[in-house]
DNA sequence: CCTTGACCTAAACCAATGTCGAGGTATCAG
DNA sequence: CTGATACCTCGACATTGGTTTAGGTCAAGG
């Protein structure tokens, strides 16, 4: 092999990442992440992946669902390393959405405390939630942490 | 029926809390609410089960298992109204909760705008996540967004 | 009495996110 | 060449949080 190995078994992603093999196959299969096969059809990764595997990660971390995360991953280009433009954009979006959950879970927070302090004891009739009709306008089944989604089957 | 009905059917509670029957039965299943009998087998709800259902959605909207709900309820006198300090006790039990990860995502967002701010490009080497080993030692199939969680059988 | 709608149980099924195992092949060190 | 690893595929299983369906029962009105 060449001085610096170009690509990487699925064993060597697998212990840089963390992440383990079952995982990677799972992740390839849903299109999250791509290889190439050796003549005897082992997988061989990119560096690139490492990066990518990351940035999986921490979304899921997060709570976003590995279909979103595979959508986001769609837009950076699968052949080139992304320029800081195709980041920028990136991560933009995942600001948003972010800022979006971080937000809702402060505001359930503080409510949850003002319950307290206003002393109803009530959290279904204090503003906590929603009365009656709303909650079941949600609709039931609704994804936990998952405000964006809606139709979709 | 006397003036004011004393307990609510599963239609009656799954209408006033917009829960579907169908979770009704599988929280009850779960422990997390319950309801005694009619002669003819029909469940019947006391009102307070609306507020534990309005408890239980609220954090399940924040990330939490029906587990740990189920844990924190516990904790919660199924018999008598919860006073006061039975709330405030859960309040703060949550409220720790939903700051440790609030803080969690609100670190996460800040990292990937430095990364971008800072030109670095590379979510893997520039401090969003833990590189190599130290992500390994999550282990595996790690649960989302539970930090807390760990070694439980 | 008969029908209708609300309710009952149990079990099957769903989607997401993987893990595990069986049975077989590749690659490498010696 | 041989044996030890690493890797391959494919399918079954696990967990969470429910929904759906099948096959009945209960309660109320006409």
């Amino acid at each position: 092999m060449p001085a610096s190995s170009p690509t990487l078994s699925i064993g060597e992603i697998a212990h840089r990442s963390g992440v383990p093999h079952s995982a990677l196959r799972f992740y390839e299969d849903r299109g999250l992440i791509s290889s190439h096969r050796t003549s005897g059809n082992q997988r061989r990764y990119e560096r690139s992946v490492l990066r990518r595997l990351a940035f999986i990660r921490s979304a899921q971390r997060v709570g976003l669902s590995l279909e979103d995360i595979q959508a986001a991953l769609t837009t950076l280009p699968e052949g080139r390393t992304p320029t800081k433009a195709d980041w920028a954009r990136l991560s933009r979006q995942w600001r948003s959405e972010l800022d979006t959950r971080i937000d809702g879970m402060v505001r359930l927070r503080d409510r949850l405390d003002s319950c307290i302090g206003c002393g109803c004891l009530s959290l279904a009739t204090c503003g906590l939630h929603n009365p009656d009709d709303e909650l079941a306008a949600q609709g039931p089944g609704a994804p936990m942490l998952r405000p964006s989604r809606e139709g979709g089957r």
